[in-house]
DNA sequence: GGCTTGCATCGACGTCGATCAATGTATCAT
DNA sequence: ATGATACATTGATCGACGTCGATGCAAGCC
């Protein structure tokens, strides 16, 4: 996926083309992801590790196991996490280029 | 409001703290107001002209009256956009200070 | 083999959100 | 004043979302 120029588009004529509707629904995911406390604070903590074990987000959280697996599914779907798994733990990080994505469309 | 290191965090020791419960309503209110590909597309029109007029919006999107009017009260609510009547039409814009603090929180 | 642990999925429940028709409230024109 | 226009609010409907307990499914340990 490309910045989409949502905000401080190149040109500011009087008749702008519209955001296609297509765009409009990439991104709405993509905040949607954002859209919620818990995720937030899960991306935060993703931000200041460069991985994150589940076991660590399941103690962090006064959540239980299947909600915060639950999250994690969403952040995934929208592409702004990824996971991995070795062994019997699995480890989530950031997708930079996603999170970048979405500060772009924000005025980039 | 003051843009939050959601993102990219000054430092990142092992026991990075929290983001604290309030902050992360914050973030999740705003990011909500985006979570919705009408709202995204408004926002984008309102980000291509200074102020756009509500009867505007109401003849671009195929939605009723009261729906729009719903969207805009959202992104009020959140803070992202403003408006003011002049006679009998309402002009809403964009305030830039909260799309900057989205911003600086995708990682400033 | 059995047993435990870590995580994902499923099913259900309550709440929230998007949408519309109907109504309310100004403002402007006649 | 009467009517028309522009927008906001209300009430109702219906689907989406957050949450949990229960279950499934691997991997590691006895």
């Amino acid at each position: 996926m490309q910045a989409l120029p949502v905000l401080q588009p190149i040109c500011c004529g009087p008749e702008t083309p519209p955001l296609p509707e297509e765009a409009r629904e990439e991104l709405a995911v993509r905040f949607k992801a954002l859209a919620d406390p818990t995720r937030v604070a899960i991306v935060n903590r993703l931000a200041a590790a460069d991985e994150v074990c589940v076991c660590d987000l399941n103690s962090a959280f006064a959540l239980s196991q299947p909600t915060i697996s639950h999250h994690l599914k969403i952040l995934r779907e929208a592409g702004l996490v990824e996971s991995s798994r070795r062994g019997t733990w699995a480890y989530y990080r950031l997708v930079p280029e996603a999170i970048e994505s979405l500060r772009g469309a924000l005025g980039g």
